[in-house]
DNA sequence: CTTTATTTTTTCGAGCCTCGAAAAAATACT
DNA sequence: AGTATTTTTTCGAGGCTCGAAAAAATAAAG
C-alpha cells in the first residue's frame, strides 16, 4: 500500500526534480527549470542555490550565452562534473568492459578485457570482475571517495531487483548476486541490470523525441533480447527482469532453441538458428555456440546475392519475429521498434517476411505505419545505459535521499 | 515529464490517502489509519475532522465495537453512503444492465435489459445505453445531484483513454465514445472500460491477499479476453486496453478465428473454436455467432464421458492457453491466473493440457506452482469492478480535487 | 553617456501543512 | 473511587512553497 506523503518528502522531490530537469535539459537556466517542472520561481532559486552549495550543480557562465534578448541574461546551471562518478560494467559473451563517468555523464575512464565466459567457473568469472573494477578504483586519477554507485548489465535474465543474475546464455553458472557481491567487496552501492533493458534507457536518453513513453529495443544477436519502455517507464517482470522476446513461443513444438526448449521466436530469428538453417541443418540440430560476426556477414552477403537457403533463413528469421511482435503487439499496442546488433545489419533481408509475417496479426491493423530503426552495435548502447541508470540513482537517493532505499527496484524510473 | 509538487498537493494526496484507507478497512479507527498511511495521529486526525464535517466520512461508533481491551476505545470511521453514488453500466452480447451504488459501495438500484446488440444499429445502441441511465436518474429515490460518475464496461477494445470503444465483438459498429456521449447527455463524467480489466479490479478488492500486485484474469466464454495487473497497476496497451491474450498468435496461419485472422488462441480456446472442433468441423469453418451455456455444457458433460472429439476439442483449447500463457510468461514471469466464465466450469477438461503446454515453454520452469482459481460467474465480477473503478475516481477527484484531472488513464490507479 | 525598458533572479512575508509533545477523553481494572 | 491504559485532540514549532516586490543585469533609445 502507498504511503502518505511526509512533509519533507516534499523538499526531496522537488530536489530531484531540479537535479533530473537539469540532467536532462543540459543548461537550462533557473527560469527554464521553474517552467518545466511547474514549481514556482522563488523555490527554483531556493533549491538550486542549495545545491550549488552542495556542489553538484554549477553555474555555467559566460560560455556560449550570447544572449540575444535584453533583459538580465538567463545563467545556464549545470551538473558538476566532480560531484560524483559511476562505474558502467558490462558482461557480455567472452566479454568484460567497465567505464568511470563523472557526474556530468563524461567516460573519464575505460578498460576491456577478453574472457572465456563459456568454461570459466563461478569464482573466476566473480573474480574478474571484481579485478576490473578495483583496477579502476585504484587508479590515482580517480577521487575514490567520489564513487557512487555501480552498474551492471549482463546478457541475460536478471531477478527483478536488480540484485542478481539468475540464468545467462554466457556462462553455464546460474544466480550470481553480483550486486551483492560487488557491495561487499567495494562498499558502494550496485545494481544488476539486463542488457536489453539498459540499451532501451539509453536509446530513450539519445533521441527522446523517438523513444519517448512507449517504444521496444529488440536485440538481434546470437539470442534475442528485448528491452521494453511503456509509459514513460521500463518494463520487468513480476520476479525477474522478464521481457523474454526472444523465448516467446512461436511455433509449438517446433525449433530447437538454445535454451533447450522447442519453438521459441530466438529458435528461428537467433543468429544460430539463421546459421542453422542457411546451412539447411535440422530443425533438431544443437545450436551452435557462436557465430563469428564476419561469418553472419558473409551469410547476410549471400542471401542478398542469390536466392537460396541463406535467404530462405532470413525469411524464416522474418516470419518469426513477425509474427512473435504480432503477438505483442496484440498486448500492448504498436510502438516504435529499435533492431539493435550486428543482425539489425541484415535488417533489409529480414523486414519483408516481418511485415508480412505481422499483417497477419492483431497488432498489423497498423503494420504499414510501424517503424523500425536500426543500430548495429549495441554495446556502446548498453554502456551507455548503465552510466545513465547508474547516474539517475545518484541523482534520486545521493544528492536527493530517502526517496527510496538502497537498490531500487528494476522496474521503476527509467534512468 | 513529471511535474513538481505543489505545497497544497501535498494536502489532496494525504486526504485521497485517508478515504482510501477507509475503503479498503471497512471502519478503520484513527490510530490504525495513521498505522497504514506512515501519517502522524495529528495529521489523520486533522484530516479525518475535515472529512466528517464535509459528510465524506462518518463516525461508525457503538456497534460492534466491542472493546475487550481497556483504554479510550477506538471509534471506526466509515464511507458516508450518502456523500455520492455511482453508476455501473455493463454492456455485453445481447444485455445490458446498470447498478445505482451507493458511496459505501451498497447497490441501490439495478435494471438489465436484453437487446439484439448484433443487430442493433449504431443510434440504437446508444439510445438503450442513454435511455438505461435516463430512468435511473429519473428514479424519485435517487437524489440526481449525488450521483458523481458513470463508469460502463463493454466486451472489446477500448481506447486508453477510457473514453470510447473501438471495437467489439458484440456489435458490428465500431469507435463509439460512449464516455463523451455520456458525458453530454448527463453532464456527469464517464468513463469507458473494458470488461476484463474490470473483473481484475474487483478480483483485487475481492480477495486482496490472492490477487494483490500480480495477477492474471483470463475470460474464457465465446472469445478469450484478459485483465491484468502488474505491479499493482492495471495493464493497458499504449493506445488501446490492451492485453488482448486472445489474439495472441499460437499457430501461424491456423485455424479462423473471429476476427478475420488466422492461429489466434482464440480460434482454439473460444467458445465456437471448441464448438467448431467438437462438432469435427474444419479449422476454417465461419466461427458460428453464439453457443448458449446449456450448449457448451452439454458438451462438457459428453467431454467428461468419452474419450470423443468433444474431449480432443477441450484439450486443443488447453493447448492454445498453454502456450499463450507460455509466450506471456516469457515476458511477465509467472502470475496467479483466475479463469473467469461460463467455460471455467469446464476447467477440469482444459487444465491438463494447459500445463502440460506450459510446461514446455519458458514460463514452464515453475508450472507446477502456477495456481489456478476460477470463476464462473463474469457479469457480478464486472459489475463490481466498474462500481469500484467508479467510486475511487469519485475518491480521488470530487473529494481530493486537483490530482487529476477528468476522465483520468484507463492504466492508473487499480479502482 | 545616461536613461528607459526588459528579463532574470533573489528576497521576504504570508499561508499551509505535518509533526511531536502534552493534554483531554473515555474506558477497564483494582 | 482511584489508577492505568489507550485513543483522540490541541497547540506551538518548524519547513516548505508561493506571490509580490525588489534587486540585478543587460539591450535599446535618446
Amino acid at each position: 500500500m502507498s504511503v502518505g506523503i511526509r512533509h519533507d518528502d516534499l523538499r526531496r522531490r522537488n530536489r530531484a526534480m531540479v537535479i533530473s530537469a537539469v540532467r536532462r535539459a543540459g543548461h537550462p537556466s533557473r527560469t527554464e527549470i521553474a517552467a518545466t517542472t511547474g514549481l514556482s520561481h522563488s523555490t527554483i532559486s531556493a533549491i538550486s542555490s542549495d545545491l550549488i552549495q552542495e556542489g553538484i550543480l554549477a553555474e555555467s557562465r559566460g560560455s556560449e550565452t550570447v544572449s540575444l534578448k535584453r533583459g538580465r541574461p538567463q545563467v545556464g546551471l549545470s551538473l558538476n562534473p566532480e560531484a560524483a562518478a559511476v562505474l558502467a560494467l558490462v558482461l557480455s559473451l567472452n566479454f568484460l568492459s567497465v567505464a568511470v563517468i563523472d557526474y556530468a555523464g563524461q567516460v573519464v575512464a575505460e578498460e576491456q578485457r577478453r574472457l572465456d565466459t563459456l568454461t570459466m567457473s563461478r569464482d573466476e568469472l566473480i573474480g574478474e570482475c571484481v579485478a576490473i573494477v578495483r583496477r579502476r578504483l585504484e587508479d590515482p586519477d580517480l577521487d575514490v571517495q567520489s564513487v557512487a554507485r555501480i552498474a551492471l548489465a549482463i546478457q541475460g535474465i536478471t531477478d527483478s531487483h536488480a540484485r542478481a543474475m539468475l540464468w545467462s546464455p554466457i556462462t553455464p553458472q546460474t544466480n550470481i548476486a553480483f550486486a551483492d557481491i560487488l557491495e561487499d567487496e567495494f562498499g558502494i552501492p550496485a545494481t544488476m541490470e539486463n542488457d536489453c533493458n539498459m540499451m532501451a534507457v539509453a536509446l530513450r536518453w539519445r533521441d527522446p523525441d523517438r523513444y519517448r513513453d512507449d517504444f521496444i529495443a529488440i536485440l538481434l544477436s546470437h539470442g534475442i533480447g528485448m528491452g521494453l519502455v511503456l509509459k514513460g517507464e521500463l518494463f520487468t517482470g513480476t520476479h525477474s527482469s522478464g521481457g523474454e522476446f526472444g523465448h516467446m513461443i512461436h511455433r509449438p513444438g517446433g525449433a530447437l532453441c538454445r535454451c533447450g526448449r522447442r519453438g521459441c521466436v530466438e529458435a528461428y530469428a537467433g543468429n544460430y538458428a539463421i546459421w542453422r538453417n542457411a546451412r539447411q541443418l535440422s530443425e533438431n540440430a544443437e545450436p551452435v555456440a557462436d557465430v563469428s560476426d564476419a561469418d553472419m556477414r558473409a551469410l547476410a552477403a549471400r542471401a542478398r546475392e542469390t536466392d537460396g537457403p541463406e535467404r530462405e533463413a532470413y525469411r524464416k528469421a522474418g516470419e518469426a519475429l513477425g509474427f512473435g511482435l504480432g503477438s505483442l503487439f496484440a498486448l500492448i499496442d504498436p510502438a516504435p521498434v529499435a533492431m539493435v546488433g550486428a543482425s539489425a545489419a541484415a535488417f533489409d533481408l529480414i523486414e519483408p517476411a516481418l511485415r508480412e509475417a505481422i499483417a497477419q496479426t492483431a497488432g498489423g491493423q497498423h503494420s504499414g505505419s510501424i517503424s523500425f530503426d536500426t543500430e548495429p552495435n549495441e554495446l556502446p548502447l548498453i554502456r551507455e545505459g548503465c552510466a545513465m541508470r547508474a547516474l539517475s540513482f545518484v541523482d534520486q537517493e545521493i544528492f536527493a535521499p530517502g526517496v527510496q532505499a538502497r537498490g531500487g527496484s528494476a522496474g521503476k524510473n527509467v534512468a
